[in-house]
DNA sequence: ACACTTTATTCGAAAATCGGAATAAAGCTG
DNA sequence: CAGCTTTATTCCGATTTTCGAATAAAGTGT
């Protein structure tokens, strides 16, 4: 191992801080392609507005993720695609873990995937209106 | 997007968090190649011993490393080659970022190396000591 | 200007994380 | 057994995260 600097093990953590929370891992997985509104990850990912924009914030600072306005609406995307690939080796890390120890817990009732026919995507950002 | 799983994610986010602190980082790089006794890690990293522990088991606890009983020493492994892989991405992900906005806050001191000549693994775990 | 839409920020409380200090536990040696 | 070494755990205070609620800010349309 090639004596890794400090500076880089430092923003390895906070990046991977940026990464420890579910919702905002849900909010990068949306990204993938094109990035998305704001509007759209609080329908999709059914959250208070406030709390989207929080974890939002989170993400911008740690330099993650760029937001863009396009006059009302802000669309955010992820400024480096190789986010997305370490995104994915971790969620292939974690399907193992998973499977591993099989159903246990119940699956906390918060992060239940939302009631109702709500189609996924069915809210009124641009991207969803067809406009862009 | 193959709409991932929420088990998975919440099980993603319990990882990143295990990956989120500095010292834990480096815990990780120091166990790469056959693992590491407790004793070198404090020796490694500079830390008191308590603190190495207290880290040591966020990582177990995450499901990330195992430890080994071997007489009075404990030698801790990663778990997964896999996670070693993913830690890699970090780095160098952290590591464009770093060279991104260059050099700029001169390094907290709590994380410099170790100063003096303690030359790296000058400790007395049974590695060390070529036992093993 | 006013109303409306979309997004961001601030505030406060509950919860989690972090680290030092002290102590416990487990194994070895004599 | 007593003493030593190595590792784990507990306690506690300080800091940080998280989230809802409320509010602010920015843009559009009338």
């Amino acid at each position: 191992m090639p004596k890794r600097r400090f500076r880089e093990i430092e923003e390895a953590a906070r990046i991977a801080r940026a990464l420890s929370h579910p919702v905002r891992l849900r909010i990068l997985d949306e990204l993938r392609e094109g990035g998305a509104y704001v509007m759209h990850l609080t329908t999709v990912l059914g959250r208070p507005q406030a709390n989207i924009s929080q974890h939002l914030m989170v993400l911008r600072e740690a330099g993650l993720v760029t937001a863009e306005r396009e006059g009302m609406t802000v669309i955010y995307r992820v400024r480096d695609p190789r986010l997305l690939a370490l995104v994915d080796q971790l969620l292939e890390l974690a399907e193992s873990h998973v499977v591993a120890r099989g159903a246990e817990e119940p699956l906390a009732r918060e992060e239940l995937p939302p009631r109702g026919r709500r189609r996924r995507g069915a809210c009124r950002c641009p991207r969803c209106r067809g406009e862009k």
